[in-house]
DNA sequence: AATAATTTTTAGATTAACCTAAAAATTTAA
DNA sequence: TTAAATTTTTAGGTTAATCTAAAAATTATT
């Protein structure tokens, strides 16, 4: 069945919020994200259930449908397929690159997404450390911790974020945090979380709660 | 001013329509190569008009502006080096990138097609031997014969060809027809104008005048 | 449990891009 | 140079995706 732009962005959007919890994605949610009003949502959910792509009944809120997760996974594997191709082959940087993706995640062709696959390597994650689902839509464990859950005096990686807006990707870049830095926690103040912490053995800075719950570390 | 990728769709084919006739373009013209309704063309020749990027008067045909035409040339620009992008890095034959090409030709990023074009060693041509306007949109001239205005006895070499459409390219891939092929031509027929020639010193074969029309050569 | 606050849906419009059918203008031909 | 044929435009509708304002349902609070 044929499928909008608009669609596939409100697919992409529920499943985005379905990542981080087990309940129904609520109408405000989902309109929040998509920078639009509920009502709007409101209509969507229904044509989005009337092709079978999400679960939806109206005041109970919004799940995707194995079709709808599928379809949803697929552009996740295109979005990150071409940030990493950007970042690679195109020279740009991991915070510039977010943009652009949105715009060639809609681009189709199942063949052109394989070639890039394999030109690219068959990667496992994204230049943000997120994981690119394969051919078959399985996205690879990964398995990281937010920042903000690591106690003080441990040492951990960055592996990736759970963002990748342009502001905070740049904020990164100036704290000189990218993929694989070195990151000592010296302490995390009771009153704000905010966490103290040496940089690739820099001297240490702070770095706020906010900040720490959308950085991906391994131990 | 922001432009919808149909706007960018209709600059797009007056401008191919203007490359072959000083003439204006007649509205039924743009309707057949935009595949809808004459009375849907004359809508968004207003629209276009509006937005300065034709000249329009009704009854009169449309030609584009200044600015139109530096539209058009940026969309065939990114048509272009994607179609090589697609063939020279992807593995895809020159028969099977046009349709992708026509997706990827709307993606809004100057720095990423300019970063293609580096990419790509700044070629002057894309895989059907179309030149690519440059960062400025200035074309390459390349000055080349339709294969139905050499005469006989005469040998060339294939150059381009005026037309991507998957059918046709698939037509010159079975005659064994390919960018640099050599073709000698050894008589034309007075009747149908179909032309008896010789592909790369193979046995000789007919080519009708429709398809030679369609193939660009250098003497 | 009743009321207040919030969320969600419905009702009714709007815009872009298209359509059909009919009218108007232009071009071709008798 | 009129009449016929063709092309183009206008008029009036449709669909997808959005909006605002008001109504309905749900959730929270006293």
């Amino acid at each position: 069945m044929a499928i909008s732009f608009t669609e596939e962005n409100y697919l992409k959007v529920i499943h985005r919020l379905s990542e981080a919890t087990q309940e129904d994605i609520s109408t405000n949610a989902v309109a929040e994200q998509m920078q639009t009003k509920a009502a709007s949502v409101t209509d969507m959910l229904r044509k989005l259930a009337d092709k079978g792509w999400v679960n939806y009944q109206k005041y109970q809120g919004v799940r995707l449908s194995p079709t709808g997760e599928k379809i949803a996974l697929s552009i996740v594997r295109k979005h990150r397929l071409w940030e990493l191709f950007l970042v690679e082959k195109m020279g740009f940087n991991w915070d510039e690159v977010h943009d652009i993706a949105e715009q060639l995640e809609h681009i189709e062709s199942d063949e052109l997404v394989n070639k890039l696959d394999e030109y690219l390597g068959f990667p496992k994650t994204d230049p943000h450390g997120d994981p690119i689902p394969n051919k078959d839509g399985i996205l690879p464990e990964l398995a990281y911790s937010q920042l903000s859950d690591i106690k003080a005096n441990k040492t951990c990686k960055l592996m990736g974020v759970a963002q990748d807006s342009t502001v905070f990707l740049q904020l990164l870049t100036k704290l000189n945090l990218s993929l694989g830095a070195k990151l000592d926690i010296h302490e995390i103040n009771e009153f704000d979380r905010s966490i103290f912490v040496s940089i690739n053995d820099a001297s240490p800075i702070f770095i706020s709660h906010e900040v720490a719950k959308n950085i991906l570390v391994k131990s």
